[in-house]
DNA sequence: GTCATCATGTAAGCCGTTACATGATTGC
DNA sequence: GCAATCATGTAACGGCTTACATGATGAC
């Protein structure tokens, strides 16, 4: 789960953990405050596993201040300067964490099986429509229509229940907006799934097995 | 949490492990699939806290075929006796739970707590709503606020993401229904809150510290 | 000089899961 | 006889939390 959400945000670029966090929190709302306690020995479990590399940013050693602006070689120079726009900044010792070939090919394992990633079906589901665009469009449909068929089996047991209640008017309640939770959710996937169903019949051209990466077509046209 | 939907549910009666976890997925929805290797373990330690008895009913021994004085249970002891015609027909080894007065104690102490109970604040606060007639109508009234306040800090958060946003489609659309569905559980909560409060009103004797389950004349309106 | 924020980690624990293990009873 | 359901538990593990521990830097 949270490995998932830390490929999809490392795709994006390079980042440290402590900024890791913070775009979790911002960008992806889902984590809303992950704590160090769990993100960091994940960093270290997917450096382990070869998904990513670490590279340790230090202002130097304790003895020297270090001028820092381009000691460190001008490979990594190059590589802070987009990120906070000029040189100074990288006072701190901090790890940058980049993803590998391999942490590629995971995320995609993640994001491609049938089981929702973790034991939280609704998290699993939002994380990884919020990582849709590298999905092939009929892994991607699959996504929306597997959400589908969940919320219908929750949509079923709350009928369910709301018709053989013994309730009392706060449990009714509960069980009435519940139903309706789901029933607007229901109503959204299935404008969702609607509109990727167009998009498949207007370019064709992935019947195949796993195009991942490849959807350059059929991308251009969902992104923002 | 499990510990309180448990204790909640032995309020309305005594029932074995098995039967428990039936009840919380078909009448509280919550834990829909709760798995035995977390209910057992739970029942143990409220055992082992004094929160409830256990009563292992043998087959060898009918110890006593419990007639349990028809308080709460005479509607339930006729549902009950639809599984095997009589009340002999106990014939596999089962432990019976009961509510102890310390588990009511457990019980309030738990249901009436400013924190979530775990971590998952939706369920946390689903679940008192279940509750919530055994709560003091302040208590009761404090529950829906504070599940209010939340709210609105993520709606507030979901604007500011949606603002700032630099999103695909996808992720878009995951913000759009996010927003959506908070400011549709705010508008409900909304409600409750106004309902709450005129029957607070309309009988204002109610405003101690603490009458929990003494609240029989605020408790009739709100019952099914 | 001290407080907030940045930055990284470890340890202990909570609360749930799946898998394993056992056995009785009912229905076909 | 055999499968489904009833009934109770244990063991191992997963994934997250809080609390603990450390220290640099920037703002005031």
């Amino acid at each position: 789960m949270l490995e998932l959400a830390i490929l999809g945000l490392l795709q994006e670029g390079e980042f440290h953990g402590y900024e890791i966090r913070k775009r979790l929190r911002d960008e992806l709302g889902l984590f809303a405050n992950i704590s160090f306690g769990s993100l960091y020995p994940a960093l270290s479990r997917l450096e382990a596993s070869g998904a990513v590399t670490a590279t340790e940013l230090s202002p130097g050693t304790p003895t020297a201040p270090l001028p820092l602006t381009g000691s460190l070689g001008g490979e990594r120079a190059a590589l802070r300067a987009r990120r906070t726009g000029t040189a100074r900044g990288t006072k701190r010792s901090r790890k940058v964490y980049r993803i590998t070939d391999r942490g590629r090919e995971l995320f995609v394992e993640l994001l491609d099986a049938e089981e929702p990633v973790g034991t939280d079906e609704a998290r699993s589901f939002s994380l990884r429509l919020a990582f849709a665009r590298h999905l092939a469009p009929q892994a991607r449909l699959s996504l929306l229509e597997r959400r589908r068929e969940q919320l219908a089996g929750r949509l079923a047991a709350d009928r369910a229940r709301a018709a053989g209640g013994d309730f009392d008017s706060y449990t009714r309640s509960l069980v009435e907006h519940s139903t309706e939770t789901t029933e607007h959710e229901l109503s959204w996937l299935d404008r969702l799934i609607e509109s990727e169903k167009q998009k498949q019949t207007a370019s064709p051209e992935h019947t195949g097995p796993r195009t991942l990466g490849a959807a350059s077509t059929a991308a251009k046209g969902s992104e923002s």
